[in-house]
RNA sequence: GCUGGGGUGGCGGAAUUGGUAGACGCCCAGGACUUAAAAUCCUGUGCCUUUAGGGGCGUACGGGUUCGAUUCCCGUCCCCAGUACCA
């Protein structure tokens, strides 16, 4: 965790999967069972493949076609690959959100609710008229929408379909030269690099295709719309100008007609509206709907999708942004896919008892966007598990986040041959009481593994939903950096050798570099080509293990980002040699058994110190179950201020005096031990009277005593009119009536009420009293 | 644009069932110790004002509710994050 929070950390878990065989061996096992549930499935896909890199590449890493890291030139490249079926798990990944609502921070259920994107409506079938499609009428064609907005059906002036909708592929023969070469145009301006703030202009072009509207049996034209994508819904959609904004921009640019079909509010409305300028996309009442005019928006969607269903024209339906999670790399590290292909039985999964399917040592590049596993025929020759005849196993391997889905799992029963681990184990520690990771996995990692344990659970590995109760995700430490753009591509200098020019309040307004040049400054995550990280190892050399940890708990509250600035190490540095003075001014009263009950003198100041003291164990107790770092490292800071504070020299002290010291440093030096242990461990030698530690000798956490948080008196405030003007001591017990007495005779308060007419006086017991005056 | 989270001193941040705003630390200033420096210790430190005691203002901005608002409500501005022609 701190590593991460230095953003310097690699994922250990993941690394070491790939090099240990025992333990992928049971990600395979998990691949088996997936694939006998049909959860496993494989299917041509495109990747990005970079020609130099010799590299499939992800969309981020290839936006529009250029190689981010070289710059070369990114082709479409059509591979199978193997999947994994999370789409199957979509309701139930949404629905058991309420299970971990609770526990897990709100920003990443949301930002996983929006990742499964969960939206309701229906299908509805366009059947299409073309000249091909009367001469062959076979199969009736059409084209399916899907639609929210069923209810406004009346309303759609055209059907709009991604310029790669299939129905284009079998027309092309019919299309028009203008309607193909517009096709080549959006294809290739999706290629270009998306800027990520610049609003796409709407293009396309009638196709020169009809389809009929099944409601209103209305024929309509079929256009290739840029603005529609194959990869959400059905890839079509039906284009209600009136009542979606897009569709509105479309009309408009293209002069298409634009009908409206629903009003806002409960009005019947016969005839024509006026002109809209905008989509009116709220829900409302229908008109110029047919028999279904009238209707609300609410009742229409139910009535007509039902309509739909009953007339073989379309279906009710759920869609989703989640995708399946494609879990083929092509790569020589990660486990092998236990798949085997066979001539005369096709598909064959590998036999349980012949996993794991090991790696070979080492695998050359291929060149060629498969896996360089497929350049190793003692890794792909094997023979059939079904009739023994030479067969050739599958080359990919695994998603390291298969890996990361369940790893933690393992650690239940580490040396299980058999099972990743056995129920018993499971049911007894998990799930997982307390998470702690990033923020970068809210969508990823984090639904990989909400998905895998809903697996687990139906293959009866364990008897709950959701793998953990709750989540922490710490926030990165992240550090300035500078750079320049002007060559068209971002050149980072690197802290050091910048000139930083700050305006009065200290805001960054300006930088320049050494041979001047001017910068941006930015903060970003740490990383080596900004020249912004910071190395651990230097910072243990400098100012030591224990302070550098310190100071990132002290610094900022453990779920916020922290930029990187050493100027406040210091002080954390400081305080624990300040702890340290404090330890050795004392030890040689303080050494040996305490015992728990006080014995000698009680003053005031003894009677202050260990209700500090007490106090101090409260709040940091507290403190720690809610996950709160920075405020305990404070409570410290202020009971060792106290315990300074405390003016008796050792050798005078009475008994009554060093027990209270006794029992303020040693609670200091417990509660120090899980912020900066090394110290704390050091320096309980001196209670211990020997180096075994503070396990060895049986220590504990600190516990406070109820008794001794008690004030024996304390300050109300006491305000005249809503303001702050006096103080006055009182007894914690004192009741309203005491309180309120106290306030009206107090010497500065009569200054304010003296001649005028008390109005009212509210008193809050142990909090404050609140006088209200008038004249 | 939408969604989520925010806006508190020079800085990181404390404090919210509505009850003393600024804990703790950093920075800065002054002092003690020292031949001197470092280290350490002490004092001060939201802003304005006053000789002083004190007074006024202050939690992005403008309103509201309340004896009392950083906290609740309405409106505005700004920042951060996520996300996108999601039909």
């Amino acid at each position: 965790g701190q590593l991460e929070r230095l953003g310097l950390s690699y994922d250990w878990t993941r690394q070491m999967a790939a090099h240990r065989p025992e333990y992928y061996k049971f990600d395979q096992w998990f691949f088996l069972k997936m694939y006998e549930m049909g959860l496993a499935y494989k299917k041509m896909t495109q990747v990005n493949w970079c020609e130099f890199d010799q590299a499939t590449l992800s969309n981020e890493q290839a936006s529009g076609g250029i190689c981010w890291r070289c710059g070369s030139a990114v082709t479409k490249k059509n591979l199978e690959q193997w999947f994994f079926k999370t789409t199957a798990y979509a309701d139930q990944l949404l629905d058991d959100m309420a299970e971990i609502e609770a526990g897990w921070p709100a920003n990443v259920l949301k930002r996983q609710r929006d990742w499964i994107g969960r939206s309701e409506g229906a299908y509805v079938d366009f059947k299409v008229q073309s000249s091909k499609f009367q001469v062959e009428e076979k199969n009736i064609e059409s084209i399916r929408v899907f639609t929210t907005r069923i209810d406004t059906i009346y309303g759609v002036n055209a059907v709009v379909v991604a310029a790669e909708h299939p129905i284009v592929q079998a027309h092309l023969g019919e299309l028009s030269p203008a309607v193909i070469a517009k096709i080549k145009e959006i294809k290739i301006e999706k290629m270009k690099p998306a800027d990520r703030e610049a609003e796409i202009e709407k293009d396309g072009i009638d196709t020169g295709l009809m389809a009929v509207n099944p409601f209103s049996g209305e024929e309509l034209p079929v256009w290739i719309g840029n603005y529609v994508m194959m990869e959400y819904g059905t890839g079509a959609v039906m284009s209600v100008p009136a009542h979606d904004e897009r569709d509105f921009e479309f009309a408009k640019k293209f002069g298409l007609n634009i009908k409206q079909v629903i009003v806002s509010g409960q009005q019947s409305v016969v005839g024509d509206q006026p002109e809209l300028s905008e989509a009116f996309s709220d829900y409302g009442s229908l008109i110029n709907s047919g028999q279904w005019s009238v209707k609300t928006s609410e009742d229409a969607k139910l009535e007509m999708s039902t309509f739909a269903t009953a007339n073989g024209f379309g279906e009710v339906a759920t869609t989703y942004r989640l995708r399946d999670w494609g879990i083929s790399r092509q790569r020589f590290w990660g486990s092998p896919i236990p798949i085997i292909y066979c001539r005369s039985c096709g598909v064959v999964p590998e036999k349980y008892e012949n996993l794991p399917v090991r790696l070979p040592d080492t695998a050359p590049f291929t060149g060629t966007g498969e896996s360089p596993l497929a350049k190793v025929p003692e890794f792909y020759e094997t023979v059939c598990p079904n009739c023994n005849e030479p067969a050739k196993r599958e080359t990919d391997t695994m998603d390291t986040f298969v890996d990361s889905s369940w790893y933690y799992f393992r650690y239940l029963d580490p040396n299980n041959a058999e099972m990743p681990f056995s129920p018993d184990a499971a049911a007894y520690w998990a799930p997982v009481d307390q998470y702690i990771g990033g923020d970068d996995h809210a969508v990823m990692h984090l639904i990989y593994t909400r998905f895998w344990t809903k697996v687990m659970r139906d293959i009866g590995l364990v008897k709950f939903n959701e793998p953990a109760k709750r989540l922490l995700a710490q926030g990165m430490v992240v550090g300035e950096t500078f750079y320049n753009e002007e060559g068209g591509k971002r050149v980072y200098y690197p802290p050091s050798g910048v000139m930083v020019e700050r305006d009065a309040k200290g805001k960054v307004v300006g930088a320049k570099s050494t041979d001047g040049v001017s910068l941006t400054w930015a903060i970003e995550r740490m990383s080596k080509s900004k020249g912004n990280g910071v190395d651990p190892d230097e910072m243990i050399d400098i100012y030591g293990a224990d302070a550098s940890r310190l100071f990132i708990l002290f610094a900022a509250p453990i779920e916020n980002e922290l930029v990187w600035n050493e100027s406040g190490i210091e002080g954390s540095v400081r305080f624990l040699q300040r702890v340290w003075r404090i330890v050795w001014k004392w030890k040689e009263r303080i050494h040996g058994p305490r015992s728990k009950v006080q014995s000698g003198e009680s003053t005031p100041e003894v009677r202050k110190l260990r209700q500090k003291t007490h106090q101090t164990i409260q709040r940091i107790t507290e403190n720690l179950e809610d996950l709160q770092f920075n405020t305990p490292v404070a409570a410290l800071m202020e009971l060792s201020n106290a315990i300074g504070d405390f003016k008796v020299e050792p050798d005078q002290a009475n008994e009554g005096e060093v027990f209270a010291v006794r029992e303020a440093i040693e609670s200091l030096v417990l509660m120090l031990a899980p912020f900066a242990p090394h110290t704390a461990e050091e320096l309980y030698e001196q209670f211990a009277g020997n180096g075994d530690g503070m396990l060895a000798n049986g220590a504990r956490f600190p516990e406070f005593d109820p008794e001794l948080i008690k004030f024996d008196e304390i300050e109300i405030p006491v305000q005249v009119n809503g303001k702050l003007r006096s103080r006055v001591l009182a007894s914690p017990d004192a009741t309203t009536d005491q309180l309120q007495e106290l306030a009206l005779n107090d010497k500065k308060i009569k200054e304010y009420t003296n001649g005028k007419e008390i109005v009212k006086v509210v008193v809050v017991p142990k909090r404050l009293v609140s006088i209200v005056v008038k004249g």
